[in-house]
RNA sequence: GCCGGGGUGGCGGAACUGGUAUACGCGCUGGUCUUAGAAGCCAGUGGUUCACACCAUGCGGGUUCAAUCCCCGCCCCCGGCACCA
């Protein structure tokens, strides 16, 4: 490899050069054949929008930097890239510029690769994956029917979120505050047949394994995915209806409550409504209730302020505990879709329920009373929903509530009047999509044989690429005899495919296992492969995939696991996740026209300077703004660099990092320096391995440079200072090597070392070049600074203080006043306590 | 309401286990080089003050020789969940 010497930094080239000379030779290539400790990171895979954007540089900036400095650390690195390559945007592009969404896809691909690749990253390429190959889904259609088999996956009539603008539906992790995931439109709901996995059944186990990954996961990920499974441990009681046979159970977790229920309340969708008022005189107004509310705006229905209403349906159960007669009304504020939809109100220790009563002037209750007083129903201004002592609650008078709770419980399962149970929040993963640029469901509907899975040797089902589009969106696939006109795999006689396709995020809820073995073609994983790399080691990507994503990963990779694919509990020890790139204090858009281009910024500075400028401004935890005048400062950095490599050209030897000695580093520069060199060495590996602090990694290596530039004058002159100026040049370079790859590999062949530093390992620092032959050490009288003395390092207490006390401002404070204490933290400082 | 995170110079941000608050960078100021400028290099830069010194890490207390850090009580900002029974 020839060195530009001499030259002006030339970015474009150099970087290309390496760029070049890395693939080549196979530089990132690894594989599961290895005696080294094996390291997988991993960074979430781009849609294939068209272009990279500075969010991207930075989430695959922070990823590189890991790899690499992993590499040199000695592990066996795994670093993939692929395409979460199905999904909408290309079918709307499709429609809007007359081409094929498979052709929009693929040219976006080779597009953001090349940019990509001008950035430098380590990927392996050759393990490159795109989610709408047939190659890939194949596999997810052959996980889907052994979900079928197992029961994982189910069909289900229900009403469903329904985006009109995407037409299709959404499951619930895509609905933010009622508006679609994608396009912010408000959803509405339609009763549709679909698909649904059954992730409700690993919901405990979801919740429980949270407990495992705290430890290598941001806490607030941890806590917003507890939120959303929305765990409550209570109990069923079961209610029997006043002269019929049926009931109505419900779900609470304050059975301690239970003598105080005094009424009922029913969701308006509660299925049990018409018939109770059927034949009654409340019949007609508690039907115009459930219509009105049915029909309400389904945000206005959920909104906080929504003033609380109900109806009689006059009918009554009995409270099994108490025998009152309740009487059962419907409530507006009642959900369907949480518990079992029946409330057993109790007003005096549940405020909704309260205020319900007071409204209808409906009976109270209390059966908790707080130590030390005693509540009157007809006082109260409001429920009572902490903790007490029983009251009016027969045997179970005088427990606490929450001893209460499990007497209760046990009485309960003891009369059959009920049971303990667990409800939980998260609801089953509504995958099908009315949509065609997705993965075919592998499923037909046959006439004689009903809903038939396909065969396992008639996959893929592939999905046909000739289609005509529909301009309003709708999915072509119902019009297409091609593939809508298919036999049954059962019988033989016709039958009709299933047109839905998969929700995109069922690809990217096993990319990262497929990535073990990517071009394996007779099975979706070479267990070998995805025994060694498996689990991801550092997962890296935006929190806004907290719970969608990463928790539809975590379930799937339970499932397969369940099926026999892979044993294995979790998919990501260890989890990153970055802050959004804003300019001006606000998200990079098109349409605020604030968004700055990497590739203008690739042009202009450099991938180098680019990729240090991200990794500097701010932890990669946080927001960061971007701003034109620190990408200057970056670039101006990375100049320093190159002029003092230029500068010191004859002077410089090829050495290895920290290879001078405490011999060629006789002088007090020699000596400072060195420390300085293995100082840095130390901050900067701990920095980015323990924590991820690349920005004062960088920092770090910023003040060595400057270190430089104030010692080589001086060390320049004789052999040993050279040797010391070389290996701080030779450090400098090696640990900027995983943050600007391109300028230190092309620096350290300048000086003429023969490898790459891509290849060296990470420096070692040395105890003894840390040693000072003195030590500064800071005065303070009653904690405030007054001076520093300078003593021998590791000079004894009784010496230390001796010297502090003699400081001329130390000993000037002390003149009026008495010394009460002296403590000394050898090492540190002295504080001086005076009154 | 519940859960989680945060509040430090003009700005982005440092400060490891309680021990020099403001590292590093941006910006600004001055010097040097130059015919001049740019770039580079060097130096300065929290506030008040001529200075000694004093005041500063959202606010108020506390513990400690010593608090950005620990404890108690508040305020504000960001994110998640939320009529969840």
């Amino acid at each position: 490899m020839k060195p530009e010497r001499g030259m002006k930094y030339d970015h474009q080239s150099i970087e290309i050069k390496w760029q070049r000379t890395w693939e080549e030779s196979g530089t990132f290539h690894c594989d599961h054949h290895s005696d080294k400790p094996k390291y997988y990171v991993l960074e979430m895979f781009p849609y294939p929008s068209g272009n990279i954007h500075m969010g991207h540089v930075r989430n695959y900036s922070i990823g590189d930097v890991v790899a690499r400095f992993k590499r040199m650390q000695g592990f066996n690195v795994l670093h993939p890239m692929g395409w979460d390559a199905f999904g909408l945007p290309a079918e709307n592009a499709a429609i809007k510029h007359g081409t094929h969404p498979a052709k929009w896809t693929f040219s976006n691909i080779d597009n953001m690769r090349s940019q990509l690749r001008r950035l430098g990253y380590s990927y392996d390429w050759r393990r490159e994956l795109a989610t709408c190959t047939p190659e890939y889904y194949r596999w997810e259609q052959q996980f889907f029917l052994r979900f079928f088999e197992k029961g994982l996956v189910y069909r289900k009539q229900a009403p469903q979120n329904w985006c009109p603008k995407c037409h299709t539906v959404l499951a619930n992790e895509q609905v933010i505050e009622g508006l679609c995931w994608r396009c912010d439109s408000a959803v509405e709901q339609k009763n549709l047949t679909q698909w649904f996995l059954r992730i409700t059944d690993y919901a405990e186990e979801l919740l429980a394994d949270l407990d495992k990954l705290e430890a290598g996961w941001p806490e607030r990920v941890v806590s917003m995915q507890r939120n959303w499974i929305g765990k409550s441990i209570g109990a069923e009681i079961v209610f029997p209806l006043e002269n019929a046979d049926s009931s109505i159970t419900v779900f609470t977790t304050r059975q301690d409550t239970v003598f105080g229920a005094t009424f009922m309340s029913l969701a308006p969708e509660h299925p049990l409504v018409e018939q109770l008022i059927d034949g009654k005189p409340e019949a007609p107004a508690v039907r115009a209730f459930v219509e009105r509310i049915r029909n309400m705006d389904r945000i206005v229905r959920q909104s906080d302020d929504l003033e609380k209403e109900g109806v009689f349906t006059g009918a009554y159960c009995v409270n099994p505990f108490t025998g009152r007669r309740m009487p059962i009304w419907v409530a507006n504020f009642v959900l369907a879709e949480y518990g079992t939809g029946a409330v057993m109100a109790v007003p005096a220790h549940d405020q909704r329920d309260f205020e319900f009563a007071r409204k209808y002037d409906l009976p109270m209750q209390v059966v908790i009373q707080p130590e030390g007083d005693a509540l009157d129903t007809a006082a109260m201004q409001a429920a009572w929903t902490e903790a007490g002592l029983l009251v009016n609650s027969g045997d179970f008078d005088g427990l606490t509530n929450d001893a209460a709770k499990q007497k209760i419980a046990d009485s309960l399962e003891a009369s059959g009047k009920g049971r303990r149970t667990v409800n939980y929040r998260l609801r089953d993963w509504n995958i099908s999509r009315q949509r065609y640029w997705g993965a075919p469901i592998p499923v037909v509907y046959c006439d004689t044989c009903g809903v038939v899975a396909e065969k396992d040797e008639n996959l893929p089902v592939l999905l046909p690429l000739e289609v005509r589009t529909h301009e309003d969106g709708r999915s072509p696939l119902p019009d297409t005899p091609e593939f809508a006109d298919c036999v049954c795999p059962k019988c033989g006689g016709k039958a009709r495919r299933e047109t839905d396709t998969m929700d995109t995020f069922v690809e990217s809820s096993w990319y990262f296992a497929r990535y073990t073995s990517a071009s394996k073609d007779d099975g979706a994983f070479d267990p070998a492969a995805l025994k060694y790399w498996m689990p991801v080691d550092q997962y890296i990507g935006g929190v806004e995939h907290a719970i969608l994503h990463l928790l539809y990963s975590r379930f799937f990779v339970k499932a397969l696991r369940d099926c026999g694919y892979m044993d294995l509990d979790e998919p990501f020890a260890n989890l990153l996740t970055q802050g959004m790139v804003l300019k001006e204090g606000a998200k990079m858009s098109k349409s605020k026209g604030n968004v700055v281009d990497p590739t203008e910024m690739i042009a202009r500075y450099g991938a180098d300077t680019v990729r240090l400028f991200c990794l500097f401004a701010a932890p990669p935890e946080r927001d960061f703004d971007w701003s034109d005048s620190g990408i200057e400062g970056s670039y101006r950095f990375i100049g320093r660099i190159w002029r003092l490599a230029e500068e010191l050209s004859g002077v410089l030897a090829p050495v290895k990092a920290c290879s001078a000695t405490a011999a060629d580093a006789a002088t007090p520069q020699g000596k400072d320096l060195r420390n300085k060199e293995h100082a840095t060495v130390r901050k900067a590996g701990a920095d980015i391995s323990d924590r991820f602090q690349f920005n004062t990694a960088i920092a770090a290596v910023m003040e060595l440079v400057n270190a430089l530039y104030l010692a080589k004058d001086e060390l320049s002159g004789d052999e040993a200072g050279r040797r010391v100026l070389s290996s701080a040049v030779a450090t400098v370079l090696t640990l900027l090597s995983p943050i600007t790859p391109h300028i230190a590999e092309e620096l350290w062949a300048s000086i003429g070392n023969a490898g790459r530093i891509t290849d060296e390992p990470w420096p070692q620092w040395s105890e003894e070049a840390l040693a000072r032959d003195e030590e500064t050490i800071v005065v303070q009288i009653n904690g405030k600074l007054r001076g520093r003395v300078s003593v021998p390092a590791g000079a004894d207490a009784k010496a230390i203080e001796a010297a502090a006390l003699s400081e001329p401002n130390v000993a000037r404070h002390l003149e009026d006043v008495t010394v009460r204490k002296v403590v000394v933290i050898p090492g540190k400082l002295v504080n001086v306590v005076v009154s």
